[in-house]
DNA sequence: CATTGACAATTGGTTGGACCATTGGATAAG
DNA sequence: CTTATCCAATGGTCCAACCAATTGTCAATG
């Protein structure tokens, strides 16, 4: 019997589905940091799927940084740590539970970054900026729509933040911020908890308010106010963290 | 401690080297988001590789998102400016140039991120951490190492950092930089600029004497010191130029 | 004429099998 | 015990099919 139970593969590209598997497989410490994976053929044979399907699933792994990969010898697991952060949403919401203590602790990360990138684009905002942001805005405050359409408006919202700093790495970090958002789990996760996407409109109203008048301070300040709510997780430290 | 740093043979697989051209062709901008990459057949002739090499490469090519392959359509190359950040260091590094604009909009998110990270690190620091920030603060400082290899431990020094947050998101996004900072285009680039390492050591002893007797705000003041020396990419001005 | 539906070409997805190249341990030689 | 050799395990590559989705074409239809 094998190590690891793995169901056949279901839907989609097959590669996929077996790359989701031994990910999960990973994450959940099924296979330890250090150890190996079973060899491609036995994994083939395993999963129902040809050697070739299982070698383009760890080539995603490989570029997910949670395996590496030696001729001659099999592939070996990586410490999650070190991994991509693109994992960051299979982390979060995994096994049907959501990992609270994770969540608080990207906040504390996307906090100050968040509120950085707020002041640079604050700064360098230009009039077709302001009428970027308040299209979003107006999505966002949409009651008629539906809750999801509204949040992806927000993540949007945080797109052209990024994109008014005139700075392409702020641009990038902001796409793949939108992108974490709304994987699947995550708004899972946000249909579940039934948040209202209203509530951040005051703020951005306060912040467009004081653009108007060029009170940049002003601006900045309801700014930190709107980023505090978007990461008003606890604080982790309280906890058992390693 | 060898004399000399060698860096391991480069012995790669095809598909690596597949992929690694793909890229920089889409980074060149030779196919320009929109586009379509040739079919596989094609590809696999002009590289004069098979076509498993090729779709193996496509495969970390869409992990990058740096390309959508869809059955039946074709491989359609994305923007940029939506791939992931590990592309950071082929664009800097790019065509035997280093982009100064893009290492210096870099460090514009770096520098407040870093500042972050280290005010959380001092603020949770136990005497282990303090040890194993010594331990890297001395091989910085060894003038009889070279200079790749202090490097190397300034990297580290990040990792320790972030690991003195507690936080595994910012254990995670500092060892993503540490391998951004270490692949083969930032070292060579390092080593033509021929920095000296040793520069950093004030102020990472600034730093610790701080800790020591509990100054945090002194040690906070020490540690936006060294991260402004690490981060002095700045705009060109009369600088360095290379 | 516009729409619809069937068809065919294109292109990625998957399979099975074969062979090469590297690794690491087992084994034999000293 | 040490060293050299060998070999089994395992990933890397190739080949030749065939399956499956997409798209455009074009004729039939209203």
């Amino acid at each position: 019997m094998p190590v690891v139970a793995f169901r056949a593969p279901a839907r989609r590209r097959l590669h996929e589905d077996v790359a989701e598997q031994l990910r999960d497989a990973i994450l959940d410490g099924r296979f330890a940091a250090g150890r190996k994976l079973p060899p491609e053929r036995e994994l083939a044979q395993e999963f129902g799927v040809n050697r070739t399907s299982v070698r383009e699933a760890l080539k995603v792994l490989e570029g997910l940084g949670l395996v590496t990969v030696r001729q001659g010898d099999g592939a070996t697991v990586r410490p999650v740590v070190d991994a991509s952060l693109e994992l960051l949403g299979p982390m979060i919401f995994h096994g049907g539970r959501v990992d609270l203590g994770l969540v608080a602790e990207m906040a504390e990360v996307l906090r100050p970054m968040l509120r950085e990138m707020g002041r640079l684009a604050i700064t360098r905002c230009r009039p077709a900026d302001l009428a970027a942001i308040r299209a979003l805005r107006d999505v966002v405050a949409d009651g008629t729509r539906d809750r999801e359409t509204r949040f992806r408006a927000l993540h949007d919202l945080l797109v052209v933040l990024a994109d008014t700093t005139r700075n392409r790495v702020w641009q990038m970090v902001a796409r793949r911020l939108r992108r974490l958002f709304r994987q699947e789990p995550l708004t899972a996760a946000r249909t579940r908890l039934r948040r209202d996407p209203g509530r951040f409109v005051p703020h951005i109203d306060a912040c467009l308010d004081a653009l108007d008048q060029k009170r940049h301070a002003d601006a900045a300040a309801a700014l930190d106010r709107l980023i505090a709510v978007l990461a008003n997780f606890q604080k982790p430290h309280g906890g058992t963290r390693r």
